[in-house]
This record gives structure tokens, C-alpha cells and sequence, in this order.
DNA sequence: TTGAAAGCGCTAACAC
DNA sequence: GTGTTAGCGCTTTCAA
């Protein structure tokens, strides 16, 4: 159908590698030039990059693979990725393997099947299992979010200081007097969720306070789990005097539960969030957390995976981000 | 460095037809499958698609451009989408043209040039001229949610009845004695919001409302917008006693400002809201709205592209998906 | 600077 | 059922 370097022969008199030259930026005689430009748009050429890969061994592709794809936290950060993937000439083909450890497994063999350059994934499984595929084909692999520990040296990773963030946030509480403070998490064997947990209590043994599990929620990173959460922290005895809620889901589900419960921030609660300063803006203006920087970790992601694309002997990185703690009107001292 | 088909024929003594057959779903003698599998497995054999595509002239890849990947609403209509897709090996590469008709342009000439199989595209350019070379080559196109007049017939679509969703959203406000009715719109050339707009003055016209411009406003579907269409529609005298916000942004930006300025729903106002049921039920959970199938728009493009991919001579179908009132308590009587 | 020719890994006649 | 072979559209020696 379409037409090709020997169509173009054809019709300009040159020979295939002068042509191939010319599409790759080498030099041709200025006269052939003019030649190749008027049988180009003659004949509606353009490259095929199928056999171009197959020649090259480069499919200039790399897999993305992701547990969920309506997710703006994950697609802002694919966003701002595929945009410097792209201007690369790089394809981004994505999977949604719905927090799925089989789905994410075919997945990586989904990818290698279409020979991808590079793979980036946010991991589900957090043993890396699926992963063995991808290392035994020696493409460059970029985790995001999650770090995976016995995959450490082998793989990239560009991730936030999650123990630092969480850190800061409960510091924050503790300076203030607080000693009563609620924690809502993530799934347990998350990767995140351990991080701001070790956060979490690193602050309060620096504050010389006995941490309770009693205060501890685990909410699944959804708006219902965080609904939830708050409901079940609002029966303790003693009372909290703050909460530490640890993703943007969770952190609206709080917040609307505290709203209904007649609980007033932060004069019966001190209230500090996760993510999305952006949405939570307009929704609650006084609202203090803890932002991650969505693009700064799509943009840090496509140019190390760039980087390990172009050099393929280059060591792997882990490339940690600091989070930012944007104050509002939610804590006050106790 | 991945084995090849012919690694495997030595490995085996097979030829290559026999070994190109059992891949591809032929039968083969019994003790030959147990030799074939034996070899794969040691040497990890994985079929390169990249070479089957150059060969059958199919990538097994469909090109995704959207105007934006961090929005829910497209990103819940693409996980279902690319669900069915990879299921069926077609692998979907994403280009997010930002709402940019040059960068948009521009997608499809790179989709082109990896040889997709077909393209689906929520389109940004309204005339769709960036489609002239995807129409040339030959491949399917389908639309989604948006239309482009100029192309009917030449191309499909997967859109929802937007001109009947937004007349049976004013219909309910107008059957219960509402007259002045504000209309909170996206930006004026997007086809969506020319149907949303028809609806409504098909609503009014049917009970014998004049419409008022000093009624409408355009909001750019944003949040921000939304909250600025309602700032400057309180300040209309005689007053207006219902509203019709139409996109979930919108929505959210429209509702906050109307808490903010004290109105009540429906005392003072009676409201009808779009889109994300799941997301609005619990922060506005009386809220009515229109409510438009995602998940059915993202397996209907899947499903329709699967069928214009196998059957190539197939006539292209524009599927209207209807959408559902979900009766909340935002509306009353006047 | 240019051209001829080989070959990337696969599929699909075709002959056996 | 199986093997031989040509060729998909390109890049890349190598020689001119």
C-alpha cells in the first residue's frame, strides 16, 4: 500500500543506500537532494519504522506498565513521560494491569514480544517475579513509585522520599504538642506504605512518644478506605488531636467523613494530607500536605530511561525526589 | 541476543514452517510439539512480533490520541479499551497531544510511521484535518466522544447522545416549572458543546421558553471555569432558579462556589450535574446528574476497532451510547 | 558520494 | 505434516 525506499528508487534513479543515507541524515549531493524531496511528497513516503526495527534491533518502544490507568496521579507523571519519550521518537505502549500481579506478568511478556527498548513500571508485585523476563532479555528497566529491594542494582527506580515526607509531616504535628496522632496508610505490603509508616514512627521516637498501633489505619489507598479510616480512629479513647493521611484519595475520603462527623479542622484536629495541591486547592483551601512533584518524576523517568537507552552499559540509578510541605490552615498547636 | 525461529529449527532438526506453524495455531505431529516445546523453553524462545509485522504487513498495534491523559474521564475510557485490546495482542501506543492540534498533527504522522493498524483519536482539531493522512493510508479510524462532520462515513465513532442527554436534564428542570435555567458550557467549537447547547434550547423551546444568552456561560470544561460560570451568573437579575453544569469539572468548581456564596440546593437553586457518578456520590451525594457510560464508550471503541481490524472492508457505525438521569436531591419544584 | 547485495526474523506459497 | 525458499522494507558493509 504504501510506498517504500525501492518505490522511491524507482523513481528518483538512486540507489537504496543513498536513500537510506538521506533518511538518516547523511550527506547526499545537493541535486539528489531536490531529487529525493520531490519523489517523497510524489509519492506520499513515509519511513516504516516495522522495518526499521527489525533491521536495527531497535524497536525505539518502551513498555509502560502501570496497576491503573484512570489514576491521575499515575497518568499525570505518564503524561509529562510520554511527552519527552515521544519527542525522542520514542512509541510509548502502555498496560493497565489493574493491580493485577498475572495481568502485570503477561504484561512484561507482552512487552518483550514486541521487543520494547526500555521497560518502565510501577510495580505491583512487590517480589519483582515478573520482572525476570525483562532482566533475562538485558532491557533497561525503570521502576517508579516503588522500589522493589532484591531487585536493587539491577533496575532503575525514580521515587519521592517517602520516609523523609512522612517524616516531616508527623515532626510537624509533634513540634506542635501533638502525641495523639492518627495514621491512615496504604495496603500493608505496599512499598509506599512501609516507607511513610517508617516515617511516621521514626518522628515519634524522635519525640520520645510510645507509638500505638490503635492509631493506625491501613485504608487502601481509596476515598472509601480513608471514609472509613477516619470513622473507626473517631472511636478511640483517648482522642487523637491530629491525623496524618497518606495519599490523595484517602486524604478526600477523610476529609469528608470529618466534615459529616462535625469535627472541625483544625480546632478539634489537626489535619495533614498527601498529593494533589492542584485539586485539593479549590476543594480545601487550608488544607497543609505533603505534595509529590508528578512531574518532576514523569520528566526525571523518560530522561534516565533515555539515558540508559543511549548507553546501554550504564549503571543503574535510583533517583529519589523530595516531597514539599505546603502549609495551609489544618494544624495548629495543641 | 533473544533465539530466533532458526535457533529453534537447529535445536529441533524441524524446519522452519513446521516450527512457524505450531505458533501460529497449526497442528503438528504429537512428538514433534513435545520437541518444539522442549526447545523453547530452553532457550527462552519468545516469537518476534516486530519481524511477523513486517512480514504480514499487520503491527497488532492500535494508535491512541487523546487531548489529555491526566483526565479520568478519557483515562476510564481507555483502561477499558485497552483491556480488550491487549487481550486480543493488539498492543495501544498513547499520544497525548495536550489539547494541541499541532501536536496532534503530528501524532498521527508518527502513528503512521510505526504502522499502526488502526487509530482511535478523541480528536482535537475540529475539522479533523490531521486525520487527511491516516485517511489516506487506508487504516480504520474511530472517533471518540467527539464527531467531525466532515468525515461521516469515512470514519466511526463511538460518541453518547449529547443533544438528548442535556434535553432530558433541562426537560426535568422545565416540567417542574423552572424558567430561568443557567447553562454552564465547554469551550464553543468543541462538538460537545454545540449538542449540549442544542439540547438545552430544544428543552426550552419545547415549553415554550424564549432562551436568554445572559443565561449561558462557557467554562473551557474546567473546574476553575465552572466556578467563575456561577460567580458571574449570581450576579443575574431576575435571578435564575436551576442550573445545568455539563462536564464533571465544571461541576465540581460550580458546586464549590455555590457552598461558598451560601446558595442552598435545592432551596435556593435546584442543580443537575455531569458525569462521574462514583466520584460525586460521596462528595455531593445529593447531587442529580447526567451520567455518561465510560467503561460501555471505552469497550464499544474497543469492540468496534476489533471489527473494522478483521473485517477490512467493513462500513464504518457511529455508536450513540445513551446516557442515565441519576435522580439525586439537588432538584425540586419551583 | 554512491550502488549492489546481504540479512534482520518471520510467514506463506509450494513441493514433497 | 514437513521442508525449502522467497521476500516483507529497511540498514549497512563493501567496493567503486
Amino acid at each position: 500500500m504504501a510506498s517504500t525506499l525501492k518505490d522511491l528508487a524507482r523513481e528518483t534513479g538512486l540507489g537504496l543506500a543513498t536513500l537510506s543515507k538521506y533518511f538518516n541524515g547523511g550527506s547526499v549531493r545537493e541535486k539528489n537532494r531536490v531529487l529525493i524531496e520531490a519523489a517523497v511528497s510524489k509519492l506520499h513516503y513515509t519511513p516504516n519504522e516495522v522495518a526499521r526495527s527489525l533491521k536495527t534491533q531497535h524497536s525505539r518502544a518502551v513498555g509502560v506498565i502501570i496497576p491503573e490507568l484512570s489514576n491521575t496521579f499515575i497518568t499525570s507523571i505518564i503524561s509529562a513521560m510520554e511527552d519527552l519519550l515521544r519527542q525522542q521518537n520514542y512509541a510509548v505502549i502502555v498496560s493497565d494491569c489493574r493491580s493485577d500481579p498475572a495481568r502485570e506478568k503477561e504484561a512484561v511478556q507482552f512487552m518483550l514480544n514486541r521487543r520494547v527498548d526500555g521497560l518502565i513500571n510501577m510495580p505491583t508485585d512487590p517480589t519483582g517475579a515478573h520482572l525476570q523476563p525483562a532482566l533475562n532479555a538485558g532491557i533497561p528497566i525503570l521502576l517508579i513509585d516503588r522500589l522493589i529491594s532484591s531487585l536493587m542494582n539491577r533496575v532503575s527506580a525514580v521515587v519521592i522520599d517517602n520516609v523523609q515526607a512522612s517524616e516531616q509531616a508527623v515532626r510537624k504535628l509533634t513540634a506542635l504538642g501533638h502525641r495523639r496522632i492518627g495514621l491512615i496508610l496504604g495496603s500493608p505490603n505496599l512499598y509506599t506504605t512501609q516507607c511513610r509508616l517508617a516515617g511516621y514512627l521514626n518522628a515519634l521516637l524522635g519525640s520520645g512518644i510510645e507509638p500505638d498501633d490503635s492509631c493506625i489505619r491501613y485504608g487502601d489507598y481509596t476515598m472509601e478506605g480513608g471514609y472509613q479510616a477516619v470513622q473507626s480512629l473517631l472511636q478511640l479513647e483517648p482522642r487523637l488531636t491530629a491525623l496524618f493521611v497518606t495519599n490523595f484519595e484517602m486524604t478526600l475520603g477523610a476529609m469528608l467523613a470529618l466534615q459529616r462527623s462535625g469535627i472541625r479542622i483544625p480546632e478539634d484536629l489537626s489535619v495533614i494530607g498527601f498529593d494533589k495541591l492542584e485539586l485539593f486547592g479549590p476543594i480545601f483551601p487550608d488544607l497543609t500536605l505533603i505534595h509529590q512533584p508528578q512531574q518532576s518524576i514523569g520528566r526525571e523517568s523518560a530522561a534516565l530511561m533515555l539515558n540508559l537507552l543511549s548507553n546501554p552499559g550504564a549503571a543503574h540509578r535510583i533517583v529519589t525526589l523530595s516531597t514539599e510541605l505546603s502549609e495551609g490552615r489544618s494544624v495548629r498547636p495543641l
